[in-house]
DNA sequence: TGTTAGCACTCAACGTGCACGAGTGCTAAC
DNA sequence: GTTAGCACTCGTGCACGTTGAGTGCTAACA
C-alpha cells in the first residue's frame, strides 16, 4: 500500500483542520467540512491506512487522529514545491519599516517585534554576520584629559565603541592625528589582522602605551562577540495562547529554552542552500522542542553577510502564512540593509 | 479591640508560613510549628479578631486564613523599621560584577540577570537618568565620501551615535574642523539647548545643510528616547514557578504587562525619599498586579543621576531576603557606576 | 478574666458509578 | 471500490457519598 493522490488530499484536510482546532479530527468532520465526495466510512478506511503508514496517530482508541511529524514534513515539502508562498501583501510588512532605523541592533529587535505580532508566534532574529568584518574607519573622541572614546566603523556599518584611558598630554589635535594614522594603517583589515598591526606599532610608540592597549582590548572584545551574535526575540509569551501550552510545566521549559541563547543560536543555523529551513519537532534534536516547529529564512545584506529570521510555534503551525510572511519580510530586510548599510 | 503585641506575633507567623507554603494556614499549624505557648483555640480567637481588623481573609468558610494586602503592608513596615535588612553577604553579589563592563546597557541588563537569579523572582532595572544630560563632546567620523558617523558623548558617559549624510566635498580635515567648532558651541548644553544653538547656526552654514539636519535629527531622537529609558528585565519566566501562576491566563496577563514597558516604567517610579518603595497588590493601582508586589530601590551614580532596581513577585514574597539583596546590590551598583562613569 | 478542651458544623477535595456522545472497526450490501 | 449499519471503546461531565482540615461556640478550668 502506498501514498496516492486521494490519501494525500485527505491527509492535507486533516492537517488543515488540526492546525485550526488543535483537536483530534474524526472521519465525519473531514467528510462534512471538506467536501471530498466521500462518506465518512471511506475516509475511515483511508485514515486507517494513513495511520499504518505513520502519518497519523490516535491519542486513544476512540478519538480522532492527529498528524505526526512525518505528516507535517510531507505537508510543508509539498507547500514549498507548489510555490504558493508569495501570496502575501508586501505592503503590510513594509509599513513597519517606515521610519528609517539607524542601528543594527534596533533593526533586528524591531524585526523580531514585527514578526511576532504578524504571526502570533514567537519570533527570533539574528543580526547579519559578515564572516569577517573589516575596519573602515577609526576615530578617537576626546572626553576628558585622561580618557577618550574610540569608535570603529566596519564595512558592514556596525559601530563599536569603548571608553579608554589615554596617555597624558594629548590634546584634540594630537588625537586626531593619531586617528588618521591608525585609520590609514588599519583600513581594510579584519580585527584579527588589526591586532597584529597594532602589535607591530607598539615599539615605535612607547609613549602611547595606554591608548594602544585600550584599542587592542576593544579589538579583542569585538572578536569574542563576533562568535556570539545577539539574538533578538519577540513575543516570547505568544506561545502561551495555544492550548498545547496550557500546561505550565511545558510553558516553563519553553521559556527557559528561549532564555538560553546558545541552544537558540543552534536552531537558527540554516541547513543547506534552501530559502527556508524547517525543523519539525523531533527534527530539531532537542527534547524541549518535541512539540514545536521552527521555521527560519535567511536574508542578505550588501556585502555577502547574511542573517536569519525565524518563527517558533507549535508543530501545527500555520505554515503557509508563516512561510509567506517570512518570505516577504526577508526580502524587505535584505532591501533595507542592502541599499543603505547603517 | 486593637492590635497588640501578641496579635502581631501571630500575624507574623501566619505571613511567614504563607510565604513559604502558599496554602491557607490554620490555627493548629501556628500553635504547633511556631511555638507560641498557646493552644490552637486561643490562636483561633486571635485569628478571628485579626480577620475583623482586616488583616486576614478566608478563601472559604472551613479553610485556613490568608494574609491581606494590609497585613503585608504592616509586615514590611515593621521589617523596614527593625533594620534587619543588612544581613546579606555582600561578596556573593560583588562577584557578579567582577569583569568591568563597558556600556551602560550591558551593566543594566546584567544587573537584571543577576537580580533575578538571586531572588528567583522577575527583576527589572532602569538605567540611571540624569535629569538633563549635557553634551561633553561631538565628533564626526568619516565613513564614505557621502556619509559620516556623528558621535556625541554626554556628561554621564553615555554615547549616542548615528549615521548621517554629509555634504559633498568634505574631507577628513574639514570634518574635524567642524567637529571642533560644534564641540566648542555645544559643550555644556542640554540637547534641548543644543537644538536651538544648531538652529542659529543654519543660516551661516548653508553649504553644510545636510550635515546639520543630520545632527539635529540625532538630538531630537535622543530627547525622545530620554523620556522612555530602556528597562532591562531578567527572569521573566520565574514567576511561572509559583503556584499562584499555574493558571495560564494569569501568567499571560503578567507576561504581557512585562512586555509593555510603559506600565512597568510607571511602577518603577520611586515614591518619596525612602530607600525602598514597596507596592503591594492593590497599592500598585493596576488590575494585573492585584496579586503581585513590586519592591524597588534606587541607586545613585556620580553626577546626581539615579536609576532603579526592582523585583516583582507574588504578594507573599520573601520580603526580608529581597530587601537585603536589593540593598546590597543597589550599593554595589552605586559604587560601580560612581567611581567610573562609563 | 484569660486560656483551653471538646464538639458540632461547614465545605473543598477526592473517588466512584453512570449516562452520553464522538469516533472507530468490521461486516454486509450495493 | 464505496457505503450504510452496528457493536464497541473510551473520554467527559455529572451526581453523590466520604474524608479531613479547619472553624466557631460553649463550658470548664486556672
Amino acid at each position: 500500500m502506498a501514498m496516492d493522490e486521494r490519501k494525500f488530499r485527505i491527509l492535507q484536510a486533516i492537517i488543515d483542520d488540526y492546525i485550526l482546532t488543535a483537536m483530534p479530527v474524526g472521519s465525519r468532520t473531514i467528510s462534512k467540512k471538506y467536501d471530498m465526495g466521500l462518506s465518512s466510512a471511506t475516509i475511515r478506511n483511508e485514515m486507517s491506512d494513513l495511520e499504518e503508514l505513520g502519518y497519523l496517530a490516535q491519542p486513544h482508541v476512540s478519538a480522532g487522529r492527529i498528524p505526526s511529524a512525518k505528516a507535517y514534513r510531507l505537508y510543508v515539502d509539498q507547500l514549498l514545491h507548489s510555490g504558493q508562498i508569495d501570496k502575501m501583501d508586501p505592503a503590510s510588512v513594509q509599513n513597519y519599516f517606515e521610519g528609517r532605523l539607524r542601528k543594527m541592533e534596533d533593526v533586528v529587535s524591531h524585526a523580531a517585534q514585527v514578526l511576532s505580532s504578524l504571526t502570533h508566534y514567537t519570533a527570533v532574529v539574528t543580526p547579519p554576520t559578515s564572516p569577517e568584518p573589516r575596519i573602515r574607519n577609526l576615530q578617537l573622541v576626546p572626553v576628558t584629559g585622561q580618557s577618550a572614546l574610540v569608535v570603529i566603523v566596519t564595512d558592514s556599518g556596525i559601530v563599536r565603541d569603548a571608553m579608554i584611558q589615554t596617555d597624558e598630554g594629548l590634546d584634540d589635535d594630537a588625537l586626531f592625528a593619531i586617528s588618521k594614522m591608525l585609520t590609514a594603517k588599519l583600513t581594510g583589515k579584519t580585527f584579527k589582522e588589526a591586532l597584529d598591526a597594532i602589535g607591530e606599532l607598539v615599539p615605535a610608540m612607547k609613549e602611547r602605551q595606554k591608548l594602544l592597549t585600550g584599542i587592542e582590548n576593544l579589538a579583542k572584545q569585538v572578536q569574542e562577540q563576533q562568535a556570539a551574535p545577539k539574538i533578538a526575540i519577540g513575543g516570547s509569551s505568544n506561545i502561551l495562547s495555544y492550548p498545547e501550552y496550557s500546561d505550565v510545566e511545558k510553558a516553563r521549559s519553553f521559556l527557559s529554552l528561549i532564555e538560553t541563547r546558545e541552544k537558540l543560536a543552534q536552531l537558527m543555523e540554516p541547513t543547506g542552500q534552501m530559502a527556508f529551513t524547517i525543523r519539525i519537532g523531533p527534527e530539531t534534536g532537542m527534547e524541549e522542542m518535541r512539540d514545536l516547529t521552527i521555521v527560519t529564512a535567511t536574508y542578505m545584506t550588501g556585502n555577502e553577510s547574511h542573517g536569519t529570521i525565524g518563527v517558533i510555534g507549535p508543530t501545527r503551525m500555520q505554515y503557509q502564512k508563516v512561510l509567506s510572511i517570512l518570505n516577504t519580510m526577508g526580502k524587505q530586510l535584505s532591501e533595507l540593509l542592502g541599499q543603505d548599510e547603517n
